[in-house]
RNA sequence: GGCGAGGUAGCUCAGUUGGUUAGAGCGCAGGAUUCAUAACCCUGAGGUGAUGGGUUCAAUUCCCAUCCUCGCUACCA
C-alpha cells in the first residue's frame, strides 16, 4: 500500500443547465463528502474541489429557447446548484465554475501544451452548417422528425422521446434550431486526440495496476480497452466555451469533455497557491467521485490527457456509483421524474441529515438501487428515530433523572461482563467503520454506526437502570449498590453517545453537532483519534437537557411527496406517442431545386428476390433486388418494420445510381424508397400494378 | 449484434478467494418491558440463491447455454 502525504478529492462537475437531484447526491457528492469529512477528522491534508460545468451545446440551446445568453443560464443554475450543496452540507473547499477566467487560461494552456508537443491530429471533416446564422451546427443544434418514433423535435444525436441514438442525416426534414434553415454540409477542421496511442499504457495502468477498483468501474474500462480506442475530436465549432488557443481557430472552442475535467485543476488553483502540491507530486492521492455515466472520461480519456501532458498525478481510485431510481422508474429530467434537492430542502427543513442518511444507507454502490418515499420514511422512523436517536435520548434523560444531570463516576470495582462487552463492541465498531470508510464502502460503514447504537439499546435493556432506581428508595446497602450500577450504566452510555457523535459525523454532520451541544463539548472532540476512547466526557461534568435529534415523518408527508412526484411528471405515454398534429412540422419543404437536380436521380422499379437479416445488426436487412438488367444487393435499415419472409416478391422503387456504401461489411448498391405514416411505420413506395423490373421512374 | 454490470427472503439490499444450519434492516407473528418520539429488547415464521446443464468429495460461489433488467456501443444512404 502506497503511502500518501496528501489527498485530493474531486466530485463530478454538475452540468449547469438544470438543478441537481438526489440521484446526483447519492451518486457522487454525498460519498465524496463523507470521505472528505472522515479524512479531515483524521487530520489528513485533504482538499475537496468541485464546480459547475458550464460549457457545451445543451446550455446554448437552452439559452436560445429561453431567449437569454448562455451566461445567464449558467449563472442561474450555478447559484441553485451551489446553494443545494451548501444546504445539504456538501463541504467543498471550493465550488468553482468553468466559465471563469482561471479555468479558461488553465484549459487553454493545457491544450496548447499538448498541441506544441505535437500530440493532436488535425482532421478536416464535413459538418452541418447553418448558412443563415453562419455557424456550424453540432448534432444537438439540428432537430427534425425522429425516423423511429415520429417525434418532430428529435435532436441530431438522439431522440429524447424514444431514446434512439441518431445522427443528423437520419432526421426527416432536418432544420437548424438557430434559424430554422435547412443545414448544409461544409468542411471544417478539428483537433483530435489519438487515444489509441495510449491504449497499451492504459491497459497496464488500469487492468494490471488497478485491479482493486470497483467491479463496475473495472469492467467498463476493460470493455472499452478490449474494443480498441480511437481518436476523439477535442474541439468544436461554437462560440460558447474555451477558445482554442491557436491562430487559425476562429469560432472554435474546446470540447466540453476536454475542458471539464481540467476544471478540477482550475478549481484547485483558485483554492490555493500550493495547488501544484496536490496535482504534481507523486505522493498525492487523487480520488475522483463520479456517477457511472462518467467512467470512460475519468478512467480513460482524462488520464490519457494527464499522461500526455506529463506533469500531473493520476487518480488512485475512481469509486463510481451506479444510478439511483425513483419509485421504481429511472430518473428522467425530461420527464421531470426526479426528486430535486432544492425542493427537498424546502419541503423538509432541518431534515438534511435524514436525506443524507437514506441516500447513504441505500446508495447504489454495487448496482442501480431504488429510492422510494416509503423507504425514506421507514429508515427515518425505525433507524434514525427509534434506534440511534432513541438511544441517545434515553441515555441523557436517564442521566438527568438518576444522576443529577452530571456525568456519573465509573466504579471499576463492579464492572461486569456486560460492560466489558460493550466496551469491546465500541472499539470493534470503530475499527469496522474506519476500514469501510477507507475502502469506499460507505453504506456498510454507516450500518456499523447504527449497529453500535443498537448495541447501546441492548446494553441499556440488560442493565435496566430504571428498575434499579426503585431500590434506592429502600435505603441502606442495597441502595448504595443500585446507585453504583446506575452510575456505571449511564457513564458508559454517555461515553458511547460521545463516540457515536464522532462516528456519525462524516455521514450526518448536523446531527453530530447537535450531540456536541447536548454534551457541552467542543468540536475538537470529533477528531477521529478520539474514536474508541472511554474518557471523552469528564466525571462530574454537567450536561444540557436532551433535545430530540430526529422527528418522526408522518404518512401524510410521504403521501404528499408521492403525489407531487406523479403530478409533476410528464406522462410516459405522452412521451412515447407524440400527438399526430405535430407531424405537420414535416410539411416544411426542403429548398427548391431545379429539374436538373431531379434528373440526376436514376429511379428504377425492382423486385425483391430475397431478404435476410444482417448478422449482428438490429435494424438492417440484406435485400437481393432484381432490376431486370441486373441483380443487386441493397442493405436497408428496415428490419424493425418488416420480417424478411413477408417482403420477398414485393416491388419497390430503387435509387439505382447511388454510390455504393459498405454496411456491416456488406456493400449496398442503391437505396429503397420508403414512405412513413403518422405512427412512424414504414411503407414501400411501389407501382400500383406489378410491372417489369428495371422500368424507369420519372 | 458486441461488451460491461446485475438477477439472493413479502420489500430494500449485503455476502460468499467453493466447504458444516445462506445474512441484515424493514414488514409480519408471538413474547417481555415502561427510562425513551406507542419507542426499545427477546423469540419465531419466510429463500428450489433467474432457469437448464457441466466440473468437483462439495457450488449460491467456477465453467457453458438460455431468459430478464440496467448501462455503453454498432448498423438506417
Amino acid at each position: 500500500m502506497k503511502h500518501y502525504k496528501r489527498i485530493l478529492v474531486t466530485a463530478a462537475l454538475p452540468y449547469a443547465n438544470g438543478p441537481v437531484h438526489i440521484g446526483h447526491l447519492a451518486g457522487c457528492y454525498l460519498p465524496a463528502d463523507i470521505y472528505v469529512r472522515y479524512q479531515r477528522a483524521q487530520k489528513r491534508d485533504i482538499k475537496f474541489v468541485g464546480g459547475s460545468d458550464e460549457h457545451g451545446v445543451p446550455i446554448t440551446i437552452r439559452a436560445m429557447k429561453e431567449g437569454v445568453s448562455p451566461q445567464q443560464i449558467v449563472d442561474k443554475y450555478h447559484a441553485i446548484i451551489k446553494d443545494s450543496f451548501e444546504k445539504m452540507g456538501i463541504s467543498f473547499d471550493i465550488y468553482s465554475r468553468t466559465s471563469n477566467a482561471v479555468h479558461h487560461h488553465t484549459s487553454a494552456d493545457f491544450f496548447k501544451k499538448l498541441y506544441d508537443a505535437g500530440l493532436f491530429e488535425e482532421k478536416e471533416t464535413e459538418q452541418y452548417y447553418d448558412e443563415q446564422a453562419k455557424v456550424f451546427l453540432a448534432d444537438r443544434y439540428i432537430t427534425g422528425t425522429c425516423p423511429v418514433c415520429g417525434n418532430p423535435n428529435a435532436y441530431g444525436d438522439q431522440c429524447e422521446k424514444c431514446g434512439s441514438a441518431l445522427s443528423p442525416e437520419q432526421l426527416i426534414s432536418p432544420r437548424s434550431t438557430l434559424s430554422d434553415a435547412v443545414p448544409v454540409k461544409r468542411k471544417t477542421k478539428h483537433w483530435y486526440f489519438p487515444l489509441q496511442n495510449y491504449e497499451e499504457w492504459l491497459k497496464q495502468w488500469v487492468l494490471e495496476d488497478h485491479k482493486e477498483w470497483k467491479n463496475n468501474v473495472y469492467g467498463q474500462c476493460k470493455s472499452w480497452l478490449d474494443s480498441g480506442l480511437q481518436s476523439r475530436a477535442m474541439t468544436r465549432d461554437s462560440s460558447w466555451g474555451v477558445k482554442v488557443p491557436l491562430p487559425d481557430a476562429e469560432g472554435k472552442v474546446l470540447y466540453v469533455w476536454f475542458d471539464a475535467p481540467i476544471g478540477y485543476i482550475s478549481a484547485t488553483k483558485e483554492l490555493t497557491d500550493k495547488w501544484e502540491d496536490y496535482w504534481c507530486k507523486e505522493d498525492t492521492k487523487l480520488v475522483h467521485f463520479i456517477g457511472k455515466d462518467n467512467i470512460v472520461f475519468h478512467c480513460i480519456i482524462f488520464p490519457s490527457m494527464l499522461r500526455a501532458h506529463g506533469n500531473f498525478v493520476l487518480p488512485d481510485n475512481v469509486p463510481a456509483n451506479e444510478f439511483l431510481n425513483i419509485e421504481g422508474d429511472k430518473v428522467s429530467t425530461s420527464r421531470n421524474w426526479a426528486v430535486w434537492v432544492h425542493e427537498y430542502v424546502k419541503d423538509f427543513p432541518g431534515c438534511e441529515d435524514v436525506l443524507r442518511y437514506v441516500l447513504c444507507a441505500n446508495a447504489p454502490e454495487t448496482k442501480d438501487n431504488d429510492f422510494t418515499w416509503k423507504d425514506f420514511q421507514d429508515r427515518n422512523n425505525s433507524e434514525l428515530v427509534a434506534i440511534f436517536g432513541n438511544f441517545i435520548n434515553r441515555a441523557l434523560v436517564l442521566m438527568h433523572k438518576l444522576c443529577g444531570g452530571k456525568v456519573p463516576v465509573f466504579h471499576n470495582d463492579i464492572i461486569d461482563s456486560t460492560d466489558q462487552q460493550l466496551i469491546a463492541d465500541i472499539k470493534q465498531a470503530v475499527e469496522k467503520v474506519t476500514r469501510n470508510l477507507e475502502e469506499y464502502r460507505f453504506r456498510e460503514a454507516l450500518f456499523e454506526v447504527i449497529e453500535l447504537s443498537r448495541k447501546g439499546n441492548r446494553y441499556m435493556q440488560e442493565k435496566e437502570p430504571w428498575i434499579k432506581a426503585k431500590k434506592i428508595a429502600e435505603g441502606g446497602e442495597a441502595a448504595e449498590r443500585a446507585q453504583k450500577e446506575i452510575d456505571n450504566c449511564l457513564h458508559l452510555s454517555l461515553q458511547l453517545t460521545a463516540n457515536l457523535a464522532i462516528l456519525i459525523n462524516p455521514f450526518l454532520p448536523g446531527t453530530a453537532k447537535k450531540i456536541l451541544h447536548m454534551l457541552k463539548v467542543v468540536e475538537k472532540m470529533l477528531d477521529w483519534e478520539n474514536a474508541g476512547s472511554l474518557k471523552l466526557l469528564s466525571v462530574g461534568y454537567s450536561l444540557r437537557a436532551p433535545e430530540l435529534l430526529f422527528r418522526k415523518i408522518e404518512d401524510s408527508e410521504i403521501a404528499a411527496q408521492i403525489e407531487k412526484l406523479k403530478a409533476n411528471a410528464v406522462d410516459k405515454a405522452t412521451v412515447a406517442a407524440p400527438p399526430a398534429e405535430d407531424k405537420a412540422d414535416t410539411l416544411v419543404l426542403k429548398p427548391e431545386i431545379v429539374y436538373d437536380d431531379f434528373a440526376k436521380l436514376d429511379l428504377r422499379v425492382g423486385t425483391i428476390d430475397a431478404a435476410s437479416k444482417v448478422e449482428k445488426a438490429d435494424k438492417l436487412l440484406k435485400l437481393e433486388i432484381d432490376l431486370g438488367f441486373e441483380k443487386r444487393t441493397i442493405v436497408s435499415g428496415i428490419a424493425l418494420h418488416f420480417k424478411p419472409e413477408e417482403i420477398v416478391g414485393k416491388q419497390v422503387v430503387v435509387v439505382a445510381n447511388l454510390a455504393p456504401r459498405k454496411m456491416r461489411g456488406i456493400e449496398s448498391n442503391g437505396m429503397i424508397l420508403m414512405a412513413e405514416d403518422k405512427a412512424g411505420k414504414l411503407h414501400f413506395v411501389k407501382p400500383e400494378d406489378a410491372i417489369a423490373p428495371g422500368a424507369g421512374v420519372s
